[in-house]
DNA sequence: GTCCTGATCCTCT
DNA sequence: GAGGATCAGGACG
Protein backbone atom coordinates (compact mmCIF):
# COMPACT_ATOMS: atom_id res chain seq x y z
CA UNK A 1 0.00 0.00 0.00
CA UNK A 2 1.68 4.09 -1.15
CA UNK A 3 1.50 6.28 1.28
CA UNK A 4 -1.15 8.66 -0.04
CA UNK A 5 -2.42 12.43 0.16
CA UNK A 6 -3.91 11.22 3.65
CA UNK A 7 -1.01 10.35 5.13
CA UNK A 8 0.85 13.48 3.85
CA UNK A 9 -1.67 15.75 5.20
CA UNK A 10 -1.08 15.13 8.75
CA UNK A 11 1.05 17.47 10.96
CA UNK A 12 4.95 16.83 10.30
CA UNK A 13 5.87 15.51 13.55
CA UNK A 14 3.40 13.24 13.17
CA UNK A 15 4.80 12.11 9.77
CA UNK A 16 8.44 11.88 10.98
CA UNK A 17 7.17 9.69 12.88
CA UNK A 18 4.82 7.77 11.41
CA UNK A 19 7.43 7.27 8.71
CA UNK A 20 9.32 5.21 10.92
CA UNK A 21 8.94 1.25 9.94
CA UNK A 22 8.00 1.91 6.06
CA UNK A 23 9.29 1.09 3.14
CA UNK A 24 11.52 3.36 0.64
CA UNK A 25 11.01 2.16 -3.32
CA UNK A 26 13.27 3.15 -5.97
CA UNK A 27 12.82 1.18 -9.35
CA UNK A 28 15.05 2.82 -11.18
CA UNK A 29 16.80 1.30 -14.23
CA UNK A 30 19.82 -0.13 -13.21
CA UNK A 31 17.28 -2.28 -10.80
CA UNK A 32 14.75 -1.74 -7.70
CA UNK A 33 16.26 -0.63 -4.03
CA UNK A 34 14.50 -1.19 -1.24
CA UNK A 35 15.05 0.37 2.51
CA UNK A 36 13.00 0.61 5.49
CA UNK A 37 13.05 3.86 6.98
CA UNK A 38 14.95 3.99 10.49
CA UNK A 39 15.56 7.88 10.87
CA UNK A 40 13.94 11.39 10.72
CA UNK A 41 14.19 14.39 11.47
CA UNK A 42 11.17 17.25 11.29
CA UNK A 43 12.42 20.94 10.02
CA UNK A 44 9.16 23.05 10.59
CA UNK A 45 8.21 26.49 9.96
CA UNK A 46 9.45 29.33 12.34
CA UNK A 47 12.21 27.03 12.91
CA UNK A 48 15.91 28.83 12.38
CA UNK A 49 17.37 25.69 11.31
CA UNK A 50 15.32 24.94 8.72
CA UNK A 51 16.06 26.05 4.66
CA UNK A 52 12.62 27.52 4.89
CA UNK A 53 13.24 29.63 7.79
CA UNK A 54 14.14 32.80 5.88
CA UNK A 55 11.23 32.54 3.31
CA UNK A 56 11.22 30.79 0.13
CA UNK A 57 13.89 30.94 -2.64
CA UNK A 58 14.83 29.07 -5.76
CA UNK A 59 16.41 26.42 -3.89
CA UNK A 60 13.45 25.73 -1.20
CA UNK A 61 10.58 26.02 -3.31
CA UNK A 62 9.62 22.59 -3.00
CA UNK A 63 9.16 22.62 0.96
CA UNK A 64 6.10 25.86 -0.07
CA UNK A 65 4.58 23.38 -2.19
CA UNK A 66 2.12 20.56 -2.36
CA UNK A 67 2.96 17.87 0.73
CA UNK A 68 4.29 14.52 -0.21
CA UNK A 69 7.16 15.82 -2.85
CA UNK A 70 10.21 15.28 -2.95
CA UNK A 71 12.94 17.58 -1.40
CA UNK A 72 16.60 17.29 -2.03
CA UNK A 73 19.52 19.76 -1.73
CA UNK A 74 22.88 19.84 -2.47
CA UNK A 75 25.37 20.40 0.53
CA UNK A 76 28.94 20.78 1.37
CA UNK A 77 30.75 20.61 -1.71
CA UNK A 78 29.87 17.02 -2.65
CA UNK A 79 26.39 15.92 -1.42
CA UNK A 80 22.85 15.65 -1.16
CA UNK A 81 20.28 15.09 1.00
CA UNK A 82 16.74 13.99 0.58
CA UNK A 83 13.45 15.26 2.34
CA UNK A 84 10.03 14.65 1.86
CA UNK A 85 7.57 18.09 1.59
CA UNK A 86 5.19 18.47 4.97
CA UNK A 87 2.42 20.75 5.51
CA UNK A 88 0.24 22.62 3.26
CA UNK A 89 1.08 24.75 0.28
CA UNK A 90 2.32 27.59 1.57
CA UNK A 91 3.86 26.53 4.62
CA UNK A 92 7.59 25.08 4.16
CA UNK A 93 8.13 22.21 6.05
CA UNK A 94 9.93 19.05 5.40
CA UNK A 95 11.00 15.77 6.69
CA UNK A 96 14.43 14.68 6.45
CA UNK A 97 15.30 10.38 6.09
CA UNK A 98 18.53 10.21 7.92
CA UNK A 99 19.12 6.60 7.30
CA UNK A 100 17.83 3.14 5.80
CA UNK A 101 17.90 -0.13 6.52
CA UNK A 102 18.82 -2.07 3.16
CA UNK A 103 16.40 -4.98 2.36
CA UNK A 104 16.50 -5.45 -1.29
CA UNK A 105 18.71 -4.34 -4.22
CA UNK A 106 22.14 -4.49 -1.55
CA UNK A 107 24.33 -5.36 -4.18
CA UNK A 108 23.62 -2.17 -6.31
CA UNK A 109 23.74 -0.18 -3.09
CA UNK A 110 27.04 -1.31 -3.17
CA UNK A 111 27.82 -1.02 -6.53
CA UNK A 112 26.82 2.78 -6.32
CA UNK A 113 28.67 3.34 -2.71
CA UNK A 114 32.07 2.20 -4.01
CA UNK A 115 31.71 3.95 -7.64
CA UNK A 116 31.00 7.65 -5.63
CA UNK A 117 33.54 7.11 -3.09
CA UNK A 118 37.14 8.01 -3.78
CA UNK A 119 39.34 5.59 -2.17
CA UNK A 120 41.85 3.21 -2.51
CA UNK A 121 40.01 0.05 -1.18
CA UNK A 122 37.00 -0.12 -3.75
CA UNK A 123 37.38 -3.21 -4.10
CA UNK A 124 36.18 -4.06 -0.01
CA UNK A 125 32.54 -4.70 0.20
CA UNK A 126 30.78 -1.94 2.15
CA UNK A 127 29.01 -3.43 5.08
CA UNK A 128 25.38 -3.02 4.88
CA UNK A 129 24.81 -1.36 8.13
CA UNK A 130 27.17 1.77 6.17
CA UNK A 131 25.20 1.27 3.11
CA UNK A 132 22.37 3.80 4.08
CA UNK A 133 23.20 5.14 7.44
CA UNK A 134 23.23 8.79 6.76
CA UNK A 135 21.30 11.11 4.96
CA UNK A 136 24.11 11.46 2.19
CA UNK A 137 24.67 7.87 1.85
CA UNK A 138 21.16 7.03 1.13
CA UNK A 139 20.78 9.46 -1.77
CA UNK A 140 24.00 7.15 -3.28
CA UNK A 141 22.64 3.91 -2.07
CA UNK A 142 19.02 4.50 -3.76
CA UNK A 143 20.34 6.74 -7.08
CA UNK A 144 18.14 9.27 -6.03
CA UNK A 145 19.59 12.58 -7.75
CA UNK A 146 18.54 16.05 -8.23
CA UNK A 147 16.08 15.43 -11.10
CA UNK A 148 13.75 13.72 -8.25
CA UNK A 149 13.34 17.52 -7.22
CA UNK A 150 9.83 17.71 -6.76
CA UNK A 151 8.79 13.91 -8.10
CA UNK A 152 5.34 13.15 -6.36
CA UNK A 153 6.02 9.94 -4.04
CA UNK A 154 2.75 8.67 -4.75
CA UNK A 155 4.08 7.65 -7.81
CA UNK A 156 6.44 5.85 -9.50
CA UNK A 157 9.50 5.01 -9.64
CA UNK A 158 10.15 6.43 -6.30
CA UNK A 159 7.55 5.94 -3.53
CA UNK A 160 7.02 4.55 -0.01
CA UNK A 161 5.34 1.86 1.33
CA UNK A 162 3.29 1.58 4.27
CA UNK A 163 4.76 -0.12 7.26
CA UNK A 164 1.88 -2.92 7.32
CA UNK A 165 2.06 -3.62 3.72
CA UNK A 166 1.86 -7.42 3.71
CA UNK A 167 5.08 -7.82 1.45
CA UNK A 168 7.12 -7.50 4.05
CA UNK A 169 6.45 -9.60 7.13
CA UNK A 170 9.67 -9.26 9.31
CA UNK A 171 8.24 -5.43 10.86
CA UNK A 172 7.88 -5.89 14.25
CA UNK A 173 6.65 -3.39 16.73
CA UNK A 174 9.22 -1.05 17.99
CA UNK A 175 9.91 1.54 20.16
CA UNK A 176 10.76 5.46 19.11
CA UNK A 177 13.79 7.00 20.43
CA UNK A 178 13.20 11.22 20.07
CA UNK A 179 16.51 13.25 20.79
CA UNK A 180 17.92 16.51 19.53
CA UNK A 181 18.82 17.06 15.90
CA UNK A 182 22.35 16.24 13.97
CA UNK A 183 24.37 18.84 11.91
CA UNK A 184 22.98 22.09 12.86
CA UNK A 185 23.83 24.86 14.89
CA UNK A 186 20.61 27.01 15.59
CA UNK A 187 17.80 25.47 17.69
CA UNK A 188 19.57 22.64 18.35
CA UNK A 189 17.71 21.68 21.69
CA UNK A 190 14.53 20.90 19.69
CA UNK A 191 13.49 17.11 20.05
CA UNK A 192 12.89 16.97 16.21
CA UNK A 193 14.90 13.74 15.34
CA UNK A 194 13.04 10.15 15.77
CA UNK A 195 14.70 6.79 15.46
CA UNK A 196 13.59 3.01 16.11
CA UNK A 197 15.06 1.96 19.45
CA UNK A 198 17.82 0.21 18.91
CA UNK A 199 18.19 -0.48 15.26
CA UNK A 200 21.74 -0.93 13.96
CA UNK A 201 21.31 0.98 10.55
CA UNK A 202 20.74 4.34 12.11
CA UNK A 203 23.58 7.16 11.26
CA UNK A 204 24.40 8.14 15.57
CA UNK A 205 23.71 7.03 18.01
C1' DG B 1 37.05 3.82 20.79
C1' DT B 2 37.48 9.62 20.06
C1' DC B 3 38.91 13.76 17.62
C1' DC B 4 40.40 16.37 13.52
C1' DT B 5 40.58 17.50 8.84
C1' DG B 6 40.16 17.74 3.74
C1' DA B 7 37.22 17.30 -0.05
C1' DT B 8 34.40 20.53 -2.94
C1' DC B 9 30.65 23.88 -4.75
C1' DC B 10 25.89 25.65 -4.55
C1' DT B 11 23.11 29.16 -2.41
C1' DC B 12 22.25 33.33 -0.29
C1' DT B 13 24.14 37.91 1.52
C1' DG C 1 32.62 35.85 0.06
C1' DA C 2 31.07 32.86 3.75
C1' DG C 3 29.09 28.88 5.31
C1' DG C 4 26.78 24.48 5.16
C1' DA C 5 20.64 19.24 7.72
C1' DT C 6 28.16 15.28 5.42
C1' DC C 7 31.50 11.57 4.95
C1' DA C 8 35.77 8.97 5.19
C1' DG C 9 40.38 8.47 6.48
C1' DG C 10 44.08 9.13 9.59
C1' DA C 11 46.16 10.20 14.15
C1' DC C 12 46.03 9.11 18.60
C1' DG C 13 45.08 6.37 23.01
Amino acid sequence: MILDKDFYNQDTVTIARNFLGCYLIHNSPEGPTIGKIVETEAYLAHDPASHAFKGQTERTKAMFGEPGRVYIYFTYGMYYCFNVTTAPAGVGEAVLIRALEPLEGIELMQKRRSASKKTKSHDVALKTEALCSGPAKLVIAMGINKQMYGHDLTKEPLYILSKDDMRFEENKPFEITTTTRIGISSSKDLPLRFYITGNSFISKR
